[in-house]
Formats: C-alpha cells, structure tokens, sequence
DNA sequence: CCCATCTGTGTAATCGATTCCACAAGGAGG
DNA sequence: CCTCCTTGTGGAATCGATTACACAGATGGG
C-alpha cells in the first residue's frame, strides 16, 4: 500500500508538502498542488489512519457501548448515534455488552485502548473501576438512556414518568386493579425508575405494588417467561403485566402462549420501549415508546462538544403512551373492530 | 496516558525491556519482569494500540458491512460475529449500508483507511470499484449472505433452495394455486436466488411465476407494503405473498392490516428470515430460517484463515421451513388450536 | 586459561503521518 | 542597492510502540 513518501516521490516533492496538500494547508503553490493530486490519483493513494492518529493523538472515532444488539430499542439507538456521528465526521465502534458488567468492562477497556476520542456507554451495572477510572482520567464520556449516579457526566435519556401515569390511567379505566411488572436489572438506572414511575402512578390511584407483583428480570426474554410465570402461578394472579423493556414482554407473551391463555383476556400486557412488530402482534401491544432516534442524536451531539471542548449538556426528552389493544377493549371511541373486518372481507 | 518510557523509567529499564515483558519474550530477567509489572501496575499502563498497529501492520480488528441495521437477521449475523471474532482475538467493527452502494463505499473506504485486518461484507450491490480494487489489491475478504459472482472470495452462505421447495409443498398442499413473491433488489444474490428458487419449486408443480407475481421490494418494510398493495389491487389478486426478507414481510402486513383485510383468510404470507417476532404475530408467520449464528461464525473462521495465511473456504448451509398458521390451517394432526384454548381459560 | 556460547539488556531504526523550524527566492519599501 | 517580509519548501523531530543488532557478563568445554 502506497505511503506518503511514495506520493513524494512521485510527485518530486518532499512529504511535508504532501501533507500540506492533503490537509489543505495554505502556503502550498498552486504547481505542486497539483502535482501532488495527480500523484495521489496514479497511486491510489489513501492516507493511514493509524499513522496519523498517533501523530495527532486523535481518532476521529466514537466508542457506542450498548447492552443488547440483540434488542432492537439499542439497535435503532445504535444506528442514529452512527449517522449523527458520520454527519459530525466521526465513526462508531459498537461494543456488546450483553448485560454483562465483564462483557462491558472489555468493551470499554478496548474502546480505550484504541484511543477512541470519546465513549457513550449505557451502563450494564452500578459502574465499574474501570469506567470510573476513566471519566476521572478526563475521557470524554456521556450516558446514554441508563446512567450511573454520583458521577460527573452528562446523560441523555428520556423520562417514562408521565407515559407511565398514562399507561396506569388506561389500565385503571380499563377496570384493572392487579398490576404487576416485570423489573429490569436493580443495577440499571432504568430498571429501578421504571418500577418507581410504576409505583408512583399506581399510588395516584391509591393502588398497592406488592412484592409478588414486582418480578425481578434482566432486560432479557427469558427473564420475561420466567417471571410471567411466576405471577401465572399466585394464588391470586396479576389482571396486567407490565413488562420493563420490549424483550421481556416477549418473554412474557412466550409464556402466556404456553399456558393456552389470552392476551387481554386472560391477562393483559404492556411494554416498555414501542418496536414496530408491537403494531402486528397477538394482539398488538400497549407500550411507552421513546424518541430513540432523538436521543442517539442529542448523545452523539453531547459527546463530540465534550471532545471539542464545549460544555455538552445532559438532555432529558419525554416519553409517550401508545394504546393498542393488549390490555382491553379498544382505546378509541370507535366501534369494536374484529366484526367489521370480517365483513370487510 | 502513561507510555511505555514511563514504564520503562518508572521500571529503571529501557522500552526494550518493557516491551519484551509485556510481550512475554523468553529473554527478561524475574527481576526485570517483577519490577515492569509493578511499574505498569502502579502507572496503571496500558499499551496505545493505535501506536503498536503501526509498528506491527496489524489492528486485530475485523471490519463487517452489512446492509441494514435494523433488521433482526442481520443484527443477529453481527452478533454471532462479534462474538466468534472475540473469541479468536479480534475486535470487530460495523459499518451500517442500509442497503445504500454509497454507504457501503463510506464504510468500506473507512475501514481500509483504519487498516483493519480483514473485510466481512454482505454487498448491497453488485460490486463497487472500490470493493474490486481492495479485493485485487489482496485485502483479505470473506462475503456472507450475499456475494459477488466472478470475484475469488470465499462465500459463507446459507442455500434456502430446499426450505423453499418445502413451503411450495407446504403452500400447494393447503390448495393454494397463485402464489406471488417480494423479491429483494435484483443487484443482490439473494434478491435474485431466492425468486429463482420460488419459480423452480413452482414449476415442480406445474405453476407459473407471471410477471405480475413478481414484486420489486429493496429489503426495506417499506417497499413489501407497497408491493403488497400493487398485488392487492390487482384484477385476480395472489392466494399467497412470499416477502423475500422479514422487513418486507412487516410492510405486506401492514397493507393487509390497512386494508382491513386478514392473514390466513384472505391472504396468506410467508417470509424468507425466521425472527422470534414471527412466533407472536397476528397470525404466526411461515418462514424459511438461516442458521445465522453458524453463519456468522463460520464466515469469522474463514476470514481469521485467509488473514493468518491459511485457505479459508466458502461454506453453504441449509436453511429449513419453520411452519406456523400464516399460511393457512394448522400444518400439523392437532385439532385446531382456537376453541381449546378458549376453554382452557 | 582461553575462547565460544548463551543471557539479558540497551541503543537505535522503523512504521506513516504531522508540524516546527530554517531557509531560499522574490517583491516591496526606503 | 540593501533590508525586511512574505511565500513556498524541505529537513528533521515527534507520536508510542516493536525489534534487529551490538554488547557486556556469565558459563562451560577443551
């Protein structure tokens, strides 16, 4: 692969011109302009960007440290924080953390190690050393969705609370009064604030959160089919469960299906985190849907003023209740459905 | 950042030492190497890779451009792929297309600049300049999912020739007779493989594919709703929609749910891409499902070997049939499902 | 006792860029 | 005509690692 020498060479100019060149520095004369983008062009030329990383001691690049790929609030997360990104003049590098702390620690241990100019992370756990160690040592960092209290940075999130209240209204118009949810991880910020919301909303009501009714899972489908199970076993079952992100509410539909029982029926169900396939299930899902596009893009915009040396501020967007009908009769005023269509056809 | 003359002051030894320690070279004294860790420990080092890189002319670091994102299979082929990667040693970066020949160059124009190792690449298209050049210039790549014919790099793929005769069987066997398909952008493989598959299995019992049956989608959810509509409008209507990729899937339902109209009763679906949402849906969706995961794997396994020197062969797997009710009555000698389950309640 | 061999270590070159500094040539002003 | 600037250019240091090579000191065989 051609270097800058080779381009120097080509070009009968030294590679202080060719770099002058590259990186449109003034005093360049017109001539060896153009001598050197010819030279460029013949060799194929494409500058090294490890070389010039080292020398520079800037990566242009961004580490994204997400929870889930496999969840597709994270992967539409994941793909604006890119575009925003790109748009800025920065690339992304993912890094999985399924859930685990150790996964997310090597993540962000090689993130580092590649001198990524900056690092958005939604923390898996409470924050390890490591990630402490890190924001003390200046990196720039934001959170993105969770966060870690008592640490000094900016976070981008949105706030479920009042969707939340809207979700426990309906519920409670709908005539139920059992409500119980599916707890993400005690570890994440959006794990314990969903119950609290939940809590908080049920209180307006002067409704209870039992223990039983608060199943402990992990953000993952299992998890949601474990739990729901659980609840399907009390003596005195849930009339809802609500389910603290969209992959647990798979989880629960899974082991509702298993049982031979109805959504809503038999027990109606809602979901943190809105995904499209929600509009076509069986039946199509209640859910609190976030501006996941806005807050990758708010993120990526806080992060790289950080790096640039801009004050970078946290945001906090709000989140919104989308009715279907997995906890009841229709939200609407209009007449029930199913009959229609069937004529219809 | 403390670099490795910190260590080696630190350590009252030269780089050359601190290097051989951290790379465990046979010739370094107990004392030499007891008194680096305990440098790099109280230093808390670690090695700027972006400096090593340049010196060795290898990142560790495997590039993966894929077509889109926001579909679950190739989320999931992104995955198992990073996880594979990791466990050979290597870091994985992703490059988004969203099926844009423009994006796909971005990406991998970006990815050589980083001198990553070795190119994993699903091609949105039939191949840009710049992926022939990096091929011929020796890069190494491995193409999954998708290829590009007339170009010597191994393919990990999967042949969903048989699933696909399997659903004609399982189609023509519930009496359905019109059966039209979505097909993928004909620049792709698969968008071309997997029309010719459906016309073969068709004409294995006597039934034409007309051209009226042959919807023009991109991948993308948008592209199956209007596709679908095309066929919903049409004077004599298909029995059956085949979506060539679940996204395009989603947008039939869509345009079946706009329309007021129900799947089985009066259009069935099938999808190419099995997806844990399929199970769920209203009605659970027939599909043809790739081992993605050995996909992915495979096609890592492949590119480490051509990296490190070995061959690295092309791989094809089969995919199967995952029957569910989206295609009519339940396939299996169960009683119908419904009225059980009601009583079970 | 001498020379060959082996061990452990340091010096310095190197990877491919960027950038400070020196300097030559040319133009302007006195 | 001499100085002073400006403009364009090249030489060389630098970023942080790896590694070839030289070499000092210890060891061992004859």
């Amino acid at each position: 692969m051609a270097s800058i020498k080779d381009v120097a060479a080509e070009a009968g100019v030294s590679v202080a011109t060719v770099s002058r060149v590259l990186n449109d520095h003034p005093s360049v004369s017109a001539d060896a302009r153009t001598r050197v983008l010819a030279a460029v062009e013949t060799l194929g030329y494409r500058p090294n960007a490890v070389a010039r990383s080292l020398r520079t001691d800037q990566t242009h690049t961004l580490g994204l440290v997400i929870s889930d790929v496999l969840n597709p609030y994270f992967t539409e997360l994941a793909r604006s924080v890119e575009e925003e990104a790109r748009a800025l003049g920065y690339s992304v590098i993912i890094g999985n953390a399924d859930e685990r702390p150790d996964l997310q620690d090597h993540h962000v241990r090689n993130l580092l190690d590649r001198r990524i100019d900056g690092l958005l992370v939604s923390p898996t756990d409470g924050g390890s050393p490591l990630m402490l160690d890190a924001v003390r040592a200046g990196t720039p960092m934001v959170f993105v969705d969770r966060w870690i209290p008592g640490v000094d940075v900016p976070v981008v999130r949105a706030d479920g609370r009042a969707a939340v209240r809207d979700l426990v209204a309906h519920l409670h118009g709908l005539g139920h009064r059992r409500l119980a949810i599916i707890a993400g991880p005690a570890a994440t910020t959006t794990g314990r604030e969903r119950v609290e919301a939940f809590r908080e909303a049920l209180s307006a009501y002067g409704l209870d959160l039992p223990d039983a009714y608060i199943g402990q899972g992990d953000f993952q489908a299992d998890s949601g089919r474990r739990v729901t199970e659980g609840f399907l076993d009390l003596p005195e079952p849930p009339e809802v469960v609500f389910a603290a992100d969209n992959l647990m509410a798979l989880g629960a539909l899974d082991a509702v299906r298993a049982r031979g029982l109805r959504v809503p029926d038999d027990i109606a169900l809602a979901a943190f985190d809105d995904i499209r396939w929600f509009v076509h299930t069986d039946p199509p899902v209640t859910a609190v849907a976030q501006p996941t596009g806005e807050l990758g893009r708010a993120a990526v915009r806080a992060l790289v003023a950080r790096i640039e040396g801009r004050p970078g501020e946290s945001v906090t967007l709000p989140a919104r209740l989308v009715v279907r009908r997995s906890c009841g009769e229709a939200p609407s005023a209009v007449p029930p459905l199913s009959p229609v269509r069937r004529s219809t056809s």
